[in-house]
DNA sequence: TTGTATTTGCAATTGGGTTGCAATAGCAAC
DNA sequence: GTTGCTATTGCAACCCAATTGCAAATACAA
């Protein structure tokens, strides 16, 4: 398959071992068009070999790590995850969008930067600029809504 | 006190009971400068008669239900709660300080907020501008660290 | 006061997420 | 292809914020 030689690519360039449920589990982030959690990704998977429920947690922090997807606490207070638009390029440049329907995140690759001024004894490591709301998909009139 | 009476008020009006738990509980929110999670209320709140856990959990969804209140899960997926904005200003105003050692939320006044441009057919309800790092408490020198 | 619906306190439970550690399996070097 | 090393996995136990069920307490209208 093209995109499994596309991820495992990916994979290799980190120096990280090439794995069944890595590779899955890049492949079900890349192909969902909303932000899916845990639990939605151990039923999409359960089909074939089933994913060990601790090893989908250790992965899916894995790729975040990598900057390869997002992580984002949904209003349930659930961890949503969706694959990084950029392959991996660092996404402290730029702003992201979150839609508080679906939990998809989108990366906004224009938005200008603000450099923070922080109190004393303050230090920064990461300046993130999330934008919340509804994304297209999800932004339907509302008499159209069920 | 000025600001009992005033909050007393704001609970009658919604035909409920005034209970010790409600007003301390409100009275907390609009004096705090931060989101406050449970646990912080908890702690705020112990001096005095203490408040049972789940009755502070059961004031905080009853505060969010009648609109007195904002509920979100943080970056931790901990719920915080702040008041809800009565011609103050509000917290999507300005930026916030976010420390991953502690976990605290701080107001950065005087950040300059960029307007995001978004793409065709997506909605903001709510922007935010957040700087992680590690605040003065938490930013010791590394050798000083255990 | 008294009656009663609302609110509270306590114990048990849920559920998403994490940790410790031994077993497995990529993959680089032979 | 075999071997050896170490990253990765699987399992069981655990954590902890949050929720639920139900009986006891109490705000407040009458
Ligand atoms: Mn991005
Ligand atoms: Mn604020
Ligand atoms: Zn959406
Ligand atoms: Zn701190």
């Amino acid at each position: 398959m093209k995109d499994t030689q596309d991820i495992s690519r990916l994979l290799r360039e980190r120096g990280a071992r090439v794995t069944p449920a890595r590779l899955r589990v890049l492949a079900l982030l890349r192909s969902a068009e909303r932000g899916l959690s845990h639990h939605d990704i151990e039923k999409a998977l359960d089909d074939g070999t089933p994913v060990d429920r601790v090893t989908l947690y250790r992965v899916l922090d894995w790729l975040v790590e990598q900057g390869l997807a997002h992580k984002v606490a949904d209003e349930q207070r659930v961890f949503r995850f969706s694959a990084a638009s950029t392959g991996g390029e660092p996404h402290q440049a730029h702003a992201h969008f979150v839609c508080d329907d679906c939990g998809k995140v989108f990366c906004l690759e224009d938005t200008p930067r603000a450099a923070p001024r922080l109190p004393a004894g303050f230090a920064s490591t990461q300046v993130e600029f999330e934008v919340h709301g509804h994304c297209a998909a999800c932004n339907v009139p509302v008499e159209a809504r069920r």
